[in-house]
DNA sequence: AAAAAAC
């Protein structure tokens, strides 16, 4: 690595999870002294001081350079692959107006297949040639191993940044504090089971010892600790839980009352807790259930928001160093959700949690594990091509990226060192970073398989496993490569789950893996104190594409959801061609441009971003505050988290789905599962309604 | 049924 040098630009803005474009500098932000930004070379704009490299250490650079430069060539192919869905290049390029008349597509248009003849989709768009690998001078550090991005995009990041205000709305809406209130926090600290012979001090994983899941709903010992001022556990009291799902209309009753009720909810009701019962869909009607399976909730225990007053993530046992890190991102004290799991998880449990959207679960689980590990390996030296010691499974690359943006920082900041495994660019950088030796990877499930199987990774150290966005990890074509991965960490090693809509749905995972996990939820964080706005638009067919139109152009970001790729790129373009700057974010783009267009929105480069659901989780741009749902979704999970794009850490945000008036029965069904109230509007194009949500009211 | 996730 080369030497480092303080970077002119100081530390990235603050945040808590930080927004794309807030890349660590890849390059120097200018290349000249005179200019702000100014970066004489290649540095890390993270962590702690760097030490001399030893001599291991510079073999290991060479060799992943040896791999770099190796695969630099054959790296071209991998662009110039078939391109097969690739709207990028090959395409022949079209004038704008070859195209047929808009609007003529707008409405029931016939999948026009774009992979032939199209225009190209923007002028700067660059031959995509020299993406992430082959310009790429001495980015040897790892960690830093994000996809690359010219120069030319750079400079509008700076500017955002400085007027950003500096995060500090993430603090807003945290709940005053009173210091009286919070019992001994050293409890929870001080007894601490010695986590790092992990594995060790856990109880054995084999399945006759493991004691009967109720036990961890029912009378968790752990709990009460800090639960002194919290409601009653016992089932019939459950204040805080009630409460938050009685005073929503029908839906929870509904819920009950379904067939399920003998089931699942039965033994829920009779404060049994079986993983394995899935609550029966709302409907009984077969075909509905594969649509959308409402899962049972599981039983959690409800830290209320005033439970955090006067805590300090140091009280929940997090090192100096962490916390001090912690406050250069932006969060100074706790969230509910993060002071319910931080001092479980230090404790060495494993941890079922369920925070909306928006609410901070990445540090509720990326600090403690870093507390974890760091205590694990104290006093060890930081040996070359160590095994890593941590794993963060999540669904998609954007989100991998994103929470490495939040625990890197966290991570150094005690010397531990992260990397991202995740598919879509070249292997060399990441396996020459593993043959170093890294302390926590984060990645997506597929190319980890893939380093695993070729030997090139080995989770057999990996003492604690987060699964982000758990209960999508669970669902058809996620569960097994996520279960494989599991079954290759260390015996007994700590497993986390985490997801605003954390349900039974996870249970597959919970079985096999989790032993007496504890459950957690934040009391009254339910969709009436939402702070995001929902209105669904009845709209006729034809009209769609106008009304799309209207709705887009308007000042502030705006995250468009569309149901497959080519409807996504299809609206992008449309907007473009109204003279609406406008990206996609879709599986069909490669991994450079997905990057791209992303960074664009949350630079602010392009005002819209219109995207499939693979941004419909966990991704974090500030300042969205209209989501647009083009095509409503299918399952109530899905409308929850695209909402969650917007309105975020006490935010205010606005969402509009445009439905048929075919739709209307199917869409309230789902709204009730969703639990969610939002009125329903007649709209034409051109209507004042439509003004109303441009400028949000 | 679509989308995501490896090459």
């Amino acid at each position: 690595m080369p030497k480092n040098k303080k970077p002119a630009g100081g530390r990235p803005a603050k945040n808590f999870e930080p927004r794309y474009g807030e890349k660590k500098a890849h390059k120097p932000g200018s290349k000249s002294p005179g200019h702000r930004g100014y970066r004489p070379t290649e540095e890390t704009t993270t962590g702690a001081p760097k030490t001399r490299w030893t001599a291991t250490q510079r073999a290991g650079r060479d060799e992943a350079r040896g791999i770099r430069s190796h695969s630099e060539r054959p790296a071209r192919s991998f662009d110039d692959r078939p391109a097969r869905r690739e709207y990028t290049n090959d395409r022949p390029a079209r004038s704008y107006d070859d195209r047929p008349v808009r609007r003529e597509f707008g409405g029931d248009r016939p999948t026009r297949s774009y992979s032939n003849d199209r225009p190209q989709r923007s002028s700067d768009e660059r031959p995509a040639r020299r993406e992430y690998n082959s310009d790429r001078p001495a980015r040897r550090e790892y960690g830093n191993d994000r996809p690359q991005r010219s120069n030319d995009e750079r400079p509008a990041r700076r500017e955002y940044n400085s007027v950003r205000p500096a995060r500090r709305e993430y603090g807003n809406d945290r709940p005053q504090r009173s210091n009286d209130e919070r019992p001994a926090r050293r409890e929870y600290t001080n007894d601490r089971p010695a986590r790092r012979e992990y594995g060790n001090d856990r109880p054995q994983r084999s399945n006759d010892e493991r004691p009967a899941r109720r036990e961890y709903t029912n009378d968790r010992p752990a709990r009460r600790e800090y639960g002194n001022d919290r409601p009653q556990r016992s089932n019939d009291e459950r204040p805080a839980r009630r409460e938050y799902t009685n005073d929503r209309p029908a839906r929870r009753d509904d819920r009950d009352r379904r067939p399920a009720a003998s089931g699942a909810a039965a033994g829920h009701a009779a404060g049994r807790s079986n993983w394995n019962e899935k609550a029966a869909p709302a409907r009984s009607a077969a075909h509905e259930q594969h649509v959308d399976v409402v899962h049972e909730r599981l039983q959690a225990d409800a830290i209320q928001a005033t439970d955090v007053d006067g805590v300090s993530f140091g009280d929940l046992g997090l090192g100096e160093n962490i916390v001090r890190t912690l406050a250069d991102l932006g969060a100074a004290a706790p969230f509910a959700i993060q002071a319910a799991t931080i001092p479980e998880i230090i404790a060495g449990r494993d941890v079922l949690a369920r925070g909306r959207t928006g609410s901070g679960k990445t540090i509720a689980f990326g600090a403690p594990l870093v507390e974890n590990v760091l205590k694990a390996g104290a006093g060890k030296k930081r040996e070359f091509g160590r095994k890593p010691k941590a794993l963060i499974l999540a669904p998609t690359r954007e989100l991998a990226l994103q929470i490495d943006r939040t625990i890197q920082p966290i991570a150094r900041s005690v010397g531990l060192f992260t990397t991202q495994i995740y598919g879509g660019v070249p292997q060399a950088r990441q396996v020459g970073a593993l043959k170093k030796g890294v302390d926590i990877i984060i990645g997506t499930p597929g190319r980890i398989q893939d380093l695993i199987n070729q030997r090139k990774l080995d989770l057999s150290e990996v003492m604690v496993a987060v699964i982000d966005e758990a209960d999508h990890m669970c669902e058809l074509g996620f569960l097994e490569p996520v279960q494989e991965i599991l079954r290759e960490t260390a015996d007994g090693s700590q497993k986390l789950l985490f997801s605003a809509t954390l349900d039974r749905e996870v249970s597959s995972l919970v079985d096999e893996f989790l032993v007496e996990p504890a459950v957690h939820e934040v009391a009254g964080e339910d969709q009436a104190s939402s702070t995001i706005d929902h209105q669904i638009l009845v709209i006729e067919h034809r009209d769609k594409a106008e009304i799309l139109d209207q709705l887009v152009d308007r000042e502030g970001k705006t995250l468009v959801f569309a149901r497959t790729r080519a409807y996504a790129e299809m609206l992008a373009e449309q907007f473009a061609d109204i003279g609406i700057p406008a990206v996609s974010l879709h599986g069909d783009l490669n991994q450079a441009r997905r990057t791209r267009n992303l960074e664009r929105l949350t630079s602010g480069r392009v005002n819209v971003l219109v995207a499939t659901d693979v941004a419909a989780r966990g991704i974090h741009v500030d300042d969205i505050d209209l989501v647009i749902q083009a095509d409503a979704p299918d399952e109530y999970k899905t409308y929850l988290h695209r909402s969650g794009r917007t309105g975020r850490a006490g935010k205010t945000g606005r969402v509009v789905t445009l439905i048929t008036r075919q739709r209307q029965r199917k869409m309230t069904e789902m709204l009730e599962r969703a639990e969610i109230e939002a009125p329903y509007v007649n709209v034409r194009p051109g209507d004042d309604m439509i003004n109303a949500v441009r400028r949000g009211h």
